[in-house]
DNA sequence: GACAAACATTGATATAGGTCAAAATCAGAT
DNA sequence: ATCTGATTTTGACCTATATCAATGTTTGTC
């Protein structure tokens, strides 16, 4: 699993070896179980996580006990409660194993010590900041603007692999739809 | 208005002033009339505004020809079509002034370089992506767990300038809802 | 390979919010 | 002050999607 998160650390960065060395020695092994939290409400999300196999997912829980999924992280992705990472205040999402998961994460306090003090580290954060930007940028255009089957359509050309590999009661709530009309799009597309 | 950004930079990060000099000296001023579009679809959003007075709006139009508001920046405040800056892709985002507006913008290229040359502009980057990401996440939120009156009491208690300034029309679009739905969650609040 | 439990589909009905159209109100230019 | 156009409100009706309930289909476990 070091060997992915090597690779993926070394593709968005140029780090000595030293460097990725001391990088790497702050992220810890974690690995829970299927359907296990690993942040849960009003806690602070103290780690982010890069997923090595099975898949994460964060979510939101509405008033009426509603879940949606605001991001799926699958094999070779970093994933985290990422305004509770940045103002430190408790989470208002969820994150969730959805499989049988391998993963690294590194503490809060660690990842800022890099920050500090080796340079590149800051470049890798500024690249993650603005792909996690972009990303929740086109979600929310798709919620503004697009209806529950253009949604859908888009999603199974942009990300085939979340409607393959996950129940359909998972994509719903990535297209913050209810299962039935998931099920009842599925069969006129 | 030079004062005004100066002030905002002092706050956010720590610059020497000959540092801040040379920051200040990419920027340079712009004072669109009411309703101009300071980019429109396609093009790539090459600079990055601080409104001095006025309002600026960035929004998406879906393909029925409605549109979306992303973001509204009063005074003190800087805006752009974030994802095309990062992406230097075309911009599906819109930019317009809605007041008669006093900017100040800093091309994309001017932008980084200074990045390149003075560090704590990379600090100021930083936590530019980190308020914009906690921003939008929010929104994104608001937008996928709550409904339209909630969002609306929302917006009352925690940016009633928004209300209080612009036009129903505005902020419908902010709420993306119709005119004459505001209109009657108004009347029941 | 049988059973329970989870998951998916289908049908009937309800509802938030949209659309269209008309009336009422407001605001800037003369 | 008065007109003209823009904005807001109100009413009637429509549609996408939710909800509830029943049935059908997988899947994992012993």
């Amino acid at each position: 699993m070091y060997d992915q998160i090597e690779d993926y650390i070394r593709n968005k960065i140029t780090v000595t070896d030293d460097e990725l060395k001391t990088i790497l020695s702050y992220f810890k092994p974690l690995t829970p179980k299927r359907n296990e939290l690993l942040v849960t409400h009003g806690q602070t999300s103290q780690r982010m996580f890069f997923v090595g196999k099975g898949c994460l997912r964060i979510f939101f829980i509405n008033e009426e006990g509603h879940d949606a999924t605001r991001y799926l992280a699958f094999e070779n992705n970093f994933a985290t409660g990422m305004v509770s990472f940045i103002t430190k205040e408790p989470s208002l999402e969820f994150i969730q194993a959805l499989e049988e998961t391998e993963l690294l994460y590194i503490t809060q306090d660690d990842f800022h010590y890099l920050l500090e003090t080796i340079p590149s580290w800051e470049k890798f954060y500024r690249y993650y900041l603005e792909m996690a930007y972009v990303t929740n940028t086109n979600r929310l255009m798709s919620f503004i603007t697009m209806d529950a089957k253009e949604r859908y359509k888009q999603l199974l050309s942009q990300k085939p692999d979340v409607v393959q590999r996950l129940p359909n009661k998972m994509v719903a709530s990535y297209l913050n739809i209810s299962q039935e009309t998931l099920s009842r799009l599925k069969s006129k597309i």
